[in-house]
DNA sequence: TTAACTGTATTAACACGAATAGTACACTAT
DNA sequence: ATAGTGTACTATTCGTGTTAATACAGTTAA
């Protein structure tokens, strides 16, 4: 359910919080679905159990997740967090934006790239 | 010239030769202009030599400067460089827009995303 | 030649944060 | 009761970015 990428140089605990955004958003893990136990996933992915409490509080503090004492980590209702994670994603895209004007790409050429891709994904 | 942003959670070496890199490529130091000396930039910057040699000979490794023991270190010819750039940047984009289509943003609202920039950028 | 610049190399130490280890406690369900 | 949950805390290890202090080598201009 989750990897760990050691090729990343991020902390162990920030690609978690990432990959259990990223299965929450896209709707992988509904609303109420219960997470793996922190001891389970630790055992799982071989990494200590603190540092998935520590990936779990984040996404509890970011909304993601509600933890019941007790009884586990289960995905939190994210409607509400849509549109913030879309003002993130939108950010991020202009700084790319601006990385690619700078070494002379232009706004077309953008574009046109996300435009093929869009093509090569109606062909599957 | 180069200025360091300790927000930035990357290190200073890091961050000092994505500034040079960027300067490099978009023209600004055209090629065989010398670069501030490795005492000099550290000073300015208050931070250590080794730092900036750090940086320095990773730009060295990567192609985008070139260096003459005792005069200094020069920009170098980035033609042939310019391409892998491109190629790096459009994984990037394809990265951003596969996190997009994850959370529910369509192609056509990110390409319309980068549209309205370029409408704004008219403007000026 | 000398002085003042350049780059380069090396070693040691420091600082910070990620990650581990170990333990303890509280709650829930069977 | 037992075994599963989450939570809290402290101590330690470990990696690595950064600093510090020198030393050496080449270039340039007085």
């Amino acid at each position: 359910m989750i990897l760990i990428d050691y090729k990343d140089r991020r902390p162990l605990y920030e690609q978690i919080v990432d990959r259990f955004q990223a299965l929450i958003l896209k709707g992988i893990l509904p609303t109420d679905t219960q997470l793996p136990s922190v001891r389970n996933l630790a055992i799982e992915l071989s990494i200590n159990p603190n540092t998935i409490q520590r990936a779990y509080g984040e996404l509890e503090r970011l909304g993601y997740i509600y933890s019941v004492k007790g009884k586990g980590n289960f995905a939190a209702d994210i409607r509400n967090l849509i549109p913030q994670q879309e003002a993130a994603l939108f950010k991020e895209l202009d700084a790319i934006t601006d990385k690619a004007l700078g070494i002379g790409i232009t706004y077309e050429r953008l574009i046109f790239h996300i435009k093929t891709r869009q093509e090569e994904e109606k062909l599957k």
